[in-house]
DNA sequence: TAAATAATTCAATATTCATTGAACTAACAA
DNA sequence: TTGTTAGTTCAATGAATATTGAATTATTTA
């Protein structure tokens, strides 16, 4: 997980549409959702959404599959706690949070 | 903690100079660092350093003292914990990931 | 094959953001 | 009060980003 990684996932989630994109995504867990439904849902034409979604996976935030003429997104919490790691690395010298976990999703 | 706050903390922390400020101010811990110390470690330009401070600090995620002429500069782990929390609520639809913990710094 | 559904790419526009140098404010010391 | 150190604000420029509508690709059904 390089700087240039993290950087490129925090700027993907920094954006109303694409946060609630992945939030969603990562309520659905595993099952994953398709572009129709969370356009559906969160009330984002499916131009925008697109442009969104390429944003997210180019981050590495989510993963895509086709199933049929559908696609199904999800997201990558490998990647999600690899960002948040980062960010809390050596935490005070290491002196005070060596108690420091994953955040969340070790079981996904 | 809102949408707007996690998206204004997540932009400001999608910056490669900002993200470098961060991590080292959460490197430092409770003692803080100057900015004189942060542009000198990180070679960021004093206006740059300045207009990045002010951006961490508008998104909450640290937080200013003044000691004599000198500021001191503090990453404020509270929310940043905050921001952490959010990206990963609601996991799985709670079925698989109830065992989600703050990331880190819950002791400082 | 023709029609319909699912989703993407492209081009254009408007906005937002980072960086730089110059000027300014605050606190301290001689 | 003069000078010095610490840090910020301001104005201008160039680069990156979000959004929209129109056109395009891929998959399935009639």
């Amino acid at each position: 997980m390089t700087e240039k990684d993290v950087i490129r996932a925090l700027a993907a989630l920094a954006q109303q549409s694409r946060l609630q994109i992945f939030r969603q995504l990562v309520v659905a867990g595993p099952t994953g959702m398709t572009p129709s439904l969370l356009s559906e849902n969160l009330g984002v034409p499916a131009t925008a959404l697109s442009f969104h979604l390429k944003e997210l996976t180019h981050a590495q935030l989510i993963s895509q599959e086709r199933d049929g003429r559908n696609l199904i997104y999800r997201a990558d919490f490998a990647q999600m706690n690899g960002v948040l790691a980062y960010l809390t690395a050596h935490c005070c010298e290491g002196t005070a949070c060596e108690a420091s976990t994953p955040a969340a999703c070790t079981t996904c």
